[in-house]
DNA sequence: TGCGAGTTTGACGTTTACGTCAACGTCAGA
DNA sequence: TCTGACGTTGACGTAAACGTCAAACTCGCA
């Protein structure tokens, strides 16, 4: 029915149940995480994923499990906000490589302002957060007092 | 200087320092939030402002504390991702009346679902945060492996 | 009296993140 | 063999959030 294998570049497919699946289809990933193809292709555009080439001609995309998770690292970025392009920056410096001191020692500066970023925004949502919950309190206080007043039956002010 | 008078709608201006200095001008605001006047005004245009009018012709903007808080909250909302558009609905419910049960219980669904996308995202920050840490203490401890073996005269930040 | 600093209203340009076609190739099943 | 589901590459369109002029006004001051 649904799942007819037709070219299915997956030697190893998703219905393996393995560790982990080792390859995709863009129609997989769409699934997965809810996006169209046209979007997972323009995140290759931006340099987001670099999936190999299969099939006739090595045209068809075959994604790899480290595309999905630089996918799944890409969506998270968006939403918290950033941009395709600094999400790739950061992503790329999570991926690359730390074999000298002098490697470790930048990957510290980046995770440092990295950090300092996500702390600032974790500001703004526990002051948003404390805001919805006081005016969560006090409307709740309010309609209680409300009610005893003038007490409700229903929840919703129908004539029934 | 830069403390030329002009026009200047205000009658309490934020140079008698009193609670809180009633009216703003344009260049006010852009200044206290790093804006242009340009995206001020185009705030107006998405409904997030609603400054009065005065000086010759009524034409000059004067922006009230409730502006000032309005654009405050926009730029807060802006931060944590979201469009002016959703800024707006939000802020707009903030500041609407809820003088009727039905407001109150209206106000509560509004905030539930709010304080809900702000969990969630809290749940994406805590996530990344944890990572980064993560990241931080295994390339610190690389690094001090490196540096057993063939040390440094410099120190990494943050030896506290 | 003319300059500069500030304000206004258009109107068009730009970047980001895709959507939406079009036109084509490929493969499995009826 | 044809159909349908999936894939591909352009190319153009779009919405959001302003930037960037242009042309005009006002005010205070040298």
């Amino acid at each position: 029915m649904a799942l007819s294998p037709r070219f299915d570049p997956r030697p190893n497919g998703p219905h393996m149940r393995m560790t982990q699946p080792a390859q995709f289809t863009i129609s997989d990933l769409a699934r997965e995480f809810d996006l169209t193809t046209r979007a997972i292709r323009f995140y290759e555009d931006m340099g987001l994923l670099q999936p190999q080439r299969a099939g006739p001609g090595g045209r068809s995309r075959v994604y790899s499990a480290r595309d999905r998770t630089r996918l799944k690292l890409t969506l998270r970025a968006k939403r918290l906000g950033l941009s395709l392009i600094e999400a790739r920056e950061i992503i790329d410096i999570y991926d690359s490589p730390r074999d000298t001191g002098a490697q470790l020692r930048k990957f510290l500066v980046v995770l440092a302002a990295h950090r300092k970023a996500l702390e600032a925004q974790m500001a703004d949502l526990v002051a948003n957060l404390a805001e919805v919950k006081t005016h969560e309190r006090e409307a709740r206080a309010l309609l209680a007092k409300a009610d005893k007043s003038s007490p409700r039956v229903e929840e919703a002010p129908g004539s029934g």
